[in-house]
DNA sequence: TGAAATATGTTCTATATCGAACTAAATGGT
DNA sequence: ACCATTTAGTTCGATATAGAACATATTTCA
């Protein structure tokens, strides 16, 4: 059985309710973020404490599909705070790989407690299975979009 | 029967996956877009088509979620370049109206139709019964979190 | 009414972001 | 081995973005 056929007008509305929420989401992180730090920061540090350190800047970079010249500006405001540690690459000496600090890790736990306090009213409104759901499907448009990304 | 529990976890896997694709879409756009224009412009751009015209820049700042002197700023970007016009309010005289010039409108269709084409390739790849499903639930994601911000 | 509170939009300032050009190192093809 | 190409990261300049303070108009309510 053939899939059902696509229509560009469904795509702009989806990319539109992804903007909005991207938009509703970063403003709600940022709230709980001390001072000069923004969201990119606190996601270089999950993504470090998820995925492993010792990843190198450009790896990150394309993890979030990001340039890297945003990514070098990213890393420098964590390392100035000390919450990251730049260690050189074993191997390849254009290279640099990333490790959290102690105050890092520390950092990172508390905000993520803190988000997650603030978030808990509305997490009954959504159904587990729906996030489930539509978290399979992002990943997929994800993966689709960075293949088709020449 | 009472909804399944739902974790913080899963909503942060979610919000970084809005945050890559986000990303992903708008480098997409705006390799299609001239000069200086950037998504927010197009966006604009397209809600005044598919919502109307007349709008006030605080009506069209809260659609996007967006603080209005960032809205500020966009409009008189598309006002610069001459796509919009401003009309004073009818009855609110610290407000405007927002209106698409015949180039506005032009050069919307334009855009719209360059990144449709460019985006046919990967509509094949998704299913349009899961995109409207994502789609339904996104809305609805969307609508919680702009309540829940007090 | 009239004063306090609220809403709209702008300006000012600081910072995030990104494209382009650059340096240095690694890779590939002959 | 050698030179051309590619890759990692940075720097520079231009622009987008947002917080705070502001000016003006509207609304609220006593």
């Amino acid at each position: 059985m053939p899939k059902t056929e696509n229509d560009p007008l469904q795509f702009f509305a989806l990319f539109n309710e992804i903007g909005i929420i991207q938009q509703l989401g970063r403003t709600f992180f940022e709230e709980r973020l001390p001072d000069g730090l923004v969201l990119p920061h606190f996601s270089v540090l999950n993504h470090l404490t998820r995925v492993g350190e010792g990843r190198t800047p450009m790896q990150i970079a394309k993890a979030f599909q990001v340039p890297k010249n945003s990514m070098t500006n990213t890393l420098s405001g964590l390392e100035k705070r000390g919450l990251i540690e730049v260690r050189p690459h074993p191997t390849d000496k254009r290279s640099k790989t990333i490790w959290l600090t102690d105050a890092g890790r520390q950092f990172r736990a508390e905000a993520m407690e803190r988000v997650a306090r603030d978030m808990a009213p509305i997490l009954p409104e959504m159904d587990r299975v729906e996030v489930a759901g539509a978290l399979s499907f992002l990943t997929h448009l994800r993966e689709v979009l960075d293949k088709a990304r020449d």
